[in-house]
DNA sequence: CCTATATATGAACATCTATTCAGATATAGC
DNA sequence: GCTATATCTGAATAGATGTTCATATATAGG
């Protein structure tokens, strides 16, 4: 769902100031004024299929009942579907929808045992992200307020 | 920008079988199963400004050229927009947008020398995200492909 | 087989968000 | 003060996304 294919630039130095002009295939001029730095950063800047999967797992927990229930899971451990949504207090049915992206992306499993469906984390590092978050957080002035 | 308030619940232990039947104030029941886990998760779920606070972060990074342009910063340092947006390969009008909210959150900051002004990242917990998150995909099968 | 329960699914709708363009501000150099 | 450059800002538009409702599936129990 994501994408943006346009790279490949040939850096042409100008006379006039120490400032480096590139031209695009596309043609359209992108100035810079540290090109060392700029090529560099451009060299180790990631694939354009790692910047959708983490730009995909960022946006999939940046959702406040997405958040209550991983953090339910982190706390509590497995629990069934009912369970989860009355201790995020949301109605099933989002719940339900909610597991279902977090499940699509591998953050979540599920097990059926009778008519229920019980959901678990699928491994830590969800749990330790996050503890960096919540760390970052008290070390960083609230935005807002 | 994130509103969800609805609290307590008292609780009330079914006859028929080992379901515990909760009535909210707004009279809307919900059932739990494992009545004693679903209290517990509910004691230690997270406040919701935190919550806020939280998804506010996830959100802000989830998204593909605020992602390249955390990254630009963590690999190079110090950049001004216009090699910032040679980096990303965006137009400098969404970069500048983009860092804008990046340091309205509190991630990034800026410092302006002559008619540039330089971005940088304010604390390395944003690079201990990222290291996480690729670590967490490495370890984790593409949910495409 | 029929009902009740637990969960899942699909579509519609309202809301949010990224991008774009036009114009504003700030600084440097003359 | 005037022009050029670097960045910012605001508004409009198009696209993505969460919630909701109605309905479907699956299982248990009679």
């Amino acid at each position: 769902m994501t994408t943006n294919v346009h790279n490949a630039a040939s850096a042409v130095t100008n006379r006039s100031a120490g400032i480096t002009v590139g031209v695009d295939i596309d043609d359209c001029a992108v100035r810079s004024v540290d090109a060392a730095k700029v090529a560099a950063a451009k060299d180790r800047s990631l694939a354009s299929g790692d910047v959708e999967r983490i730009t995909d797992l960022f946006r999939l927990i940046g959702e406040p009942t997405r958040v209550r229930l991983l953090y339910a899971l982190v706390e509590a451990g497995e629990m069934c579907v009912c369970d989860l949504a009355a201790v995020v207090d949301a109605p099933e049915t989002s719940v339900s929808h909610a597991l279902r992206l977090l499940r699509m992306a591998g953050i979540v499993r599920n097990r059926r045992d009778g008519r229920m469906v019980f959901y678990s984390l699928t491994d830590a590092h969800v749990r330790l992200l996050l503890d960096v978050t919540t760390e970052h957080l008290h070390h960083t002035p609230d935005p807002e307020a």
